[in-house]
DNA sequence: ATTATCTATAGATCTATAGATAATGC
DNA sequence: ATTATCTATAGATCTATAGATAATGC
């Protein structure tokens, strides 16, 4: 079984089936050798960002991702697919964190609040590329995103259930619970707004923490400090959870 | 001389120089007749919103505005400048008030910056499209755009600078001065990311108050019912003051 | 003469499909 | 035989410019 035989360079590139690529010209400085379709969404995420979704073609994807550009329809059916997956990607996470954290009843709802908030823009601010910025791209108005669409919903609909279940200060705060849902969303999305200045966001974790210590105080808490704490406990169980896990649950398939 | 002949009906389009426009099929319910210009602008904002920049064609934006695609381009030199035009119609009046409230030291900070953040979300919230969706358009990253970045920064400094003048409660809040303005920015432009599910927003009006209610908790006010009361009479005060001007100064072009 | 439109078009794209081809795997 | 690529291309755009034309204004 020569695939079996220890390669004697770690660099060198597997022997893989199918056409070999033609010679490219300088490789772009991209992923060594990844897989044929994390190259394509690498390619499609930094060009969707930095030059816009329509304003990309195909041909620069593929360029980027080192083949030609009909190449790229072996992987994808379309172009809409590319962006598809990217989104679904970028919601995936948190969405799976809400879920999880809307039925850790132990905990209170602030933590929870704090936890699901914190991890949430840690995403949007970590990530290469502000793919958050993707999420207002009117063409994702259309069916073929309904997925991500109902996907985000859901995610709204966390910060909601969770924002309802807080215990206010006082006459803290006015307004309908939807409205102040929609205040806490926005703060947590803003994130994607800041980035449009200077690129990544300096420190992440730090930055993260500060957006979920705004998101208590628009729910009016009351022991910030402590819901701190237990928020960042939580969010120390969920990742040592998914150490565990096989490679995280894909998400749950159901509406 | 005909054209001073009183008109026989109101409606009646003014007869205008040069080559009338071919008939253009049913009129798209746009403006009865406005300029040329503005027309022109309109459908663009619509086109841009609803379809995406890149891909709204020139052709589109004309047939909307009742002529032929060349016509367009007597009005504006290129499709970069009708999107410079319709961004910077989008923070010049923000920017105006935020420039006359720093000036404005009766009043206290908490007060004015509850008012920038008021009238700021009100114009995103209330304009008949989300044209500050377009912010994110990585295309704004260009040269071409840099008098709209400008003015957008010096709208976020005009933040940053109130804020830093608030006196929070307590060890409220932690985290650089930069940091809690981009907080604060970020919560003011999280109305255009709401904007995505529910077209309009409900009542721009409350919506707005309650956006800077959020400011004020964000900067850990202490009073916020003194500050949200003084800051409705800066808004009123405005308001007042410009229907009095020609047609609100045009934006002092000072960098 | 001036203005605001028109028609026509150059030149440059762009997406997706058809069908050929160069590898590996059995 | 299967896989992953390649080349070539159909068919449909799209932006901006050139130059003609139909009004008004003087």
């Amino acid at each position: 079984m020569p695939t079996a035989a220890k390669e004697s360079q770690a660099d060198r590139p597997k022997r893989r089936v199918g056409r070999p690529r033609a010679a490219q010209g300088p490789d772009g400085g991209a992923a060594p050798a990844a897989e044929p379709r994390d190259q394509i969404l690498a390619a499609a995420s930094e060009l969707f960002t930095v030059q816009g979704y329509t304003a990309t073609s195909t041909r620069a994807i593929a360029a980027r991702a080192g083949m030609r550009q009909a190449s790229m329809y072996y992987h994808f059916p379309s172009k809409e697919a590319l962006l598809s997956s990217l989104l679904e990607t970028t919601v995936a996470p948190s969405l799976e964190f809400a879920e999880w954290a809307l039925a850790e009843r132990d905990a209170s709802a602030e933590a929870r609040l704090w936890a699901l908030a914190r991890i949430d823009a840690a995403q949007l601010a970590g990530a290469e590329h502000n793919l958050g910025a993707l999420y207002l791209l009117p063409e994702v108005q259309q069916e073929a995103f309904a997925p991500f669409r109902q996907m985000r919903g859901r995610l709204r609909d966390s910060y909601r259930e969770l924002l309802g279940r807080t215990d206010p200060a006082r006459d803290y705060p006015p307004g309908g619970l939807a409205e102040r849902a929609h205040l806490v969303f926005g703060l947590v999305e803003g994130v994607i707004l800041a980035r449009l200045e200077h690129a990544p966001v300096a420190d992440p974790a730090t930055y993260s923490a500060g957006v979920a210590d705004g998101v208590l105080r628009l729910a009016g808490s009351r022991d910030l400090p402590f819901a701190r704490r237990q928020g960042l406990r939580l969010c120390a169980d969920w990742i040592g959870r998914s150490e565990h896990l096989p490679s995280s649950t894909t998400p749950k398939d159901r509406a």
